[in-house]
This record gives structure tokens, sequence and C-alpha cells, in this order.
RNA sequence: GCCGCGGUAGUAUAGCCUGGCCUAGUAUGCGGGCCUGUCAAGCCCGUGACCCGGGUUCAAAUCCCGGCCGCGGCGCCA
């Protein structure tokens, strides 16, 4: 017999829940949560994607949809008609009686615990990715994504940055280290993009002024951290005819604001009931240190540090203590790091040249993003790619582009998924990626 | 890349140090039974595992070696 179920007849569960009416019939759909069979009565938790609701069976309907109901399993896709009914007992006090139900897909005995992420190491549940994600909590984690890329892109545009898109192939390294992928392209060979600076500078250089990306990089480092992907989303940014890097500096607060309020926002109830550890707000302005108050504030709590040298990862960590404890903030831009810790597209500080035009912004004692004031003058920037002991032929068609008119500009590159991850309070990357990569895993 | 830790049913773990009492325990899942108000239901019965290879030993989940895989720390970075 054919269904009497159409789906077009279809009603979200959070819906039905807020304003359907009692005594009304109705149809829903989804995945079913739990199944609760007792004797002469079946008690299914529906779950779709705006929420949960119970659906009871009894004996008394259909022997058809009786014997359905005895025999669903978690997690099989199914939709139900029935009469939406008060119940004390029932979660939300209201519960769908059903009359018909239709099982489209029945699912298998799950090879993972979908409703308690911690019952499973996080690689079984990776391996198994398109099941993790049936648990709310860990969908919360990319609708917060997507939602803070959605401030990202709204942000951009209000304050006249243009989107571009550059190619992730490509045929030299950046920055002229080892740690891209190399791939073969024809006969020829080619790196994945580690990061577009040089293509978002050109943005600003033909003419944009004002430019941004979303989109991957990808980065050949062995890391076997809890904060590293060899793929990740980049939320780039560069700005033309800026006085200094403290304009980028307001640009990047501005962004992140606009991204951890936006998600925030939108899913507050989701993220206070999953993520107990989130930071649910910024502070009205993110304070700004040098590297060298940090390093002072670092050894005043028995911190050792090396002058000059780049944080370690502890003594970022170290610092963000600190700062929450001094400051009382989760998050501090470190500015004027020592040149040798920085590219060679860096503006160094006019009358102190060990030190850059730089900085880092760090979350929770890790860096969310990095960046400066770019060096425009062709004649320096050459100097400066010798100094990094590179070859300026191989940056020949970059370095041209400072010959023929470019303005003073600065921008930075802010890790999609560390904001994610730290706003979340996250112990792992890779459960802010929706398909991680690693140095081991390329599947699923 | 360097260093450390680990691999036991579908999942998560106990046992390993101090070899035999392991016929490998527990929870959960799965199968079956009872149950008309449960809510990650309860109770009863059942099911299912020592990563691979070699060695030591009367005896190996347990000790040793090699391999494969996983996790984490560091450097570096977003």
């Amino acid at each position: 017999m054919a269904s009497l179920i159409t789906l077009k007849e279809r009603v979200y569960i959070a819906e039905l829940m807020e304003k359907g009416e009692i005594g009304k019939e109705y149809v829903v759909a989804g995945w079913v949560d739990t199944v609760r069979v007792h004797g002469k009565l079946v008690f299914v938790v529906l779950r779709d994607r705006s929420g949960k609701m119970q659906v009871v069976a009894k004996k008394n309907i259909s022997e058809d949809a009786w014997r359905t109901a005895k025999s669903l399993t978690p997690e099989s896709v199914v939709a139900v008609r029935g009469v939406l009914v008060e119940s004390k007992a029932a979660l939300g006090g209201r519960e769908l009686q059903a009359r018909e139900i239709v099982v489209y897909s029945k699912a298998e005995p799950l090879p993972i615990d979908i409703h308690d992420h911690a019952k499973t190491v996080l690689a079984k549940r990776l391996d198994w990715r398109f099941l993790d994600l049936r648990n709310p909590r860990n969908q919360t984690i990319f609708l917060v994504e997507a939602e803070m890329a959605r401030a990202a892109r709204e942000w951009f545009a209000s304050n006249g940055f243009v989107e571009i898109f550059t190619s992730k192939i490509v045929g030299a390294a950046t920055e002229g280290g080892a740690e891209v992928f190399s791939i073969v392209y024809f006969d020829k060979p080619a790196f994945l993009a580690q990061s577009p600076q040089l293509y978002k500078q050109m943005g600003v250089i033909a003419g944009f002024e004002r430019v941004y990306e979303i989109g991957p990089a990808f980065r050949a480092e062995p890391h076997h951290t809890t904060r590293h992907l060899t793929e990740y989303t980049s939320v780039d940014l560069e700005m033309g005819f800026i006085d200094s890097y403290e304009d980028v500096m307001d640009a990047v607060e501005g962004v992140v604001r606009a991204m951890v309020e936006a998600a925030v926002g939108r899913y507050r109830s989701r993220i206070e009931e999953y993520f107990p550890g989130a930071v649910l707000e910024l502070p009205k302005k993110i304070p700004r240190i040098t590297i060298r108050e940090a390093y002072k504030l670092l050894e005043a709590a028995g911190v050792k540090v090396e002058w000059g040298e780049d944080l370690s990862s502890e003594a970022e960590r170290k610092l963000g203590e600190i700062v929450e404890r001094e400051y009382g903030s989760p998050i501090v831009f470190v500015t004027e790091y020592p040149w040798n810790a920085r590219p060679f597209y860096t503006m160094k500080k006019p009358d102190e040249p060990e030190w850059t035009l730089s900085f880092d912004l760090l979350f929770r004692g890790l860096e969310i993003a990095t960046g400066g004031q770019r060096e425009h003058r062709y004649e320096v920037l050459r100097r400066q790619i010798e100094e990094k002991g590179l070859n300026p032929k191989n940056f020949e068609w970059y370095l041209a582009m400072f010959r023929y008119g470019a303005p003073p500009h600065g921008g930075a590159g802010i890790g999609l998924e560390r904001v994610v991850m730290q706003t979340l309070g996250l112990s792992n990357i890779r459960e802010a990626r929706l398909l991680p990569r690693d140095p081991e895993r390329l599947t699923p």
C-alpha cells in the first residue's frame, strides 16, 4: 500500500512543540533518537534539526503501525503522522500519538555512541563523522562556525572590503619555507598554497584597496598537537592606505568581535547547554601590549623567556592566564614581534629595526591571528628578502608590484577553526574541523 | 622531525608493574523474554574481545624484539 504520508505536510519539531494545536494531526520526520519498547507501548524520541520530541505508539493503533513502531532502531529515518496531545510526563509537556509510521531508512546497530561524545575517543568519532555529527553538541560547533563565517563576510562587506578568490595551486612557496605540500602540475612541480599572503597584497596594490578571502590554507608541518591541522580555513584580510598597524588591529578586532557576537547571539542557549567553558563575550576593547611588556609580565610570573625571541607555546598559555588576571580579558594583542621571528614582508619598526610593526592575537593563550604592516618600499623589501636568506629571483612577480605604485598597507590572517575552538573551549582543534587532516589522517 | 604514552568484544574500560587463580571482569550496545507512561526506562537470559609477526618460558593479555596503527608534548605555526 502506498504511504499516506507526504513530506510536504512535514512540520519542524521545535515549531510543533511551541505552537502546535493540541488535538490536531501533524506529520513530523527525522531520526529516531531513542526507542523504549514497553509491553503495549512504544516511546520514541524523534529528532530533526530543530529539536527533539516524544512520539508514543500504543498497541491499539493499526496492526501495521504497531509492528513498525516495535521494530524501530536508533537513527533510522522515519516520518510519523499523529495527534498532538498534552502529556505531563512527556519532555516539553506534549507528545505526538502516532497513527502512521513510515520508515524511509532503517539504521543498523551503531558503531559509536552518538548520545555522549565523551564515550568514544575522537579518532573513532572522526572515522564515523557523519554519525558523530548527529549529536546536537557536535552539530552546534559547525553552526557556530558557519555563523562566524557569515558574520565575518558581513563585517567585511560593510567596511569596504572586496572578497577575492586566489589560487591555491602555486608555483612557489609563499615564504620560502619547506612547509608546503608538493603536487604534480602536468610536467611542473607545484605546491598547495600555505597562505594567500602575496595575492591579497596584490589585491590591494591592484587598486581594490581593501580585500579579504575566506579559504583553505595548507601546511605540511608534521604537527602532532591538539591545535594544528594540515588544512585549515584562513580568514584573511589586507588593507591599503593605513597609517599604522594599529589600523589593522582595529580591523581584526572588528571582525573577531563580529564573529563571536554573531555566534553567541544566534546560538546562545545551545552554546550554554553544550559548552559550559565557552567565552560568551569579549571585552569592550582588546588590550594591546608589546612583546617586550609580555616578556616582563612573564618574567615577573617566573616564566623563563628569551628576549628577542618568539614566545613559546607555553609562554603564550601563561601570558593568557596573566592577562586574564591582570586585565580581565581572555584575549590580547601582542605587538612588535622581533624581526627574526617574522616573515620578510613585515615592516620593521623605524627607530628600532630589530622589532617589527606586527602583532599576534592570543585568545585564551592560543594564537588565533597574525598580522602587521607590510613593507611597501621596493628597495627595502628586496633587501629584506635577502636578509632572510631568500632569493629575490623567486619573488620577481611579487617584487614587481612594488615598482609601480604600492600604497602603505597591512593585513592579517585569522584561523577560523581556532576561533571556534577557543570560543567554545574545545580541547582539540580536530573537533572544530568538519573533516580534519593531520599528518596521519586523510579520511574520511 | 625529536620525545613520551598507548593498542583487550560494536563502544568505553579492568586486568599487564609482581607470568599460572583469565574458562579474560565491568558498563553500554546488540538478540530474546516480562511490562500501558517511559524518558539514555527497569528486571531476567543470552551474545561478543587480548593489533600483527617473532622470541623467552613448563606456562604469555601480562616479559623482550620488530612492524603497523593511534594519542599527546615540543619545535613551528592559524
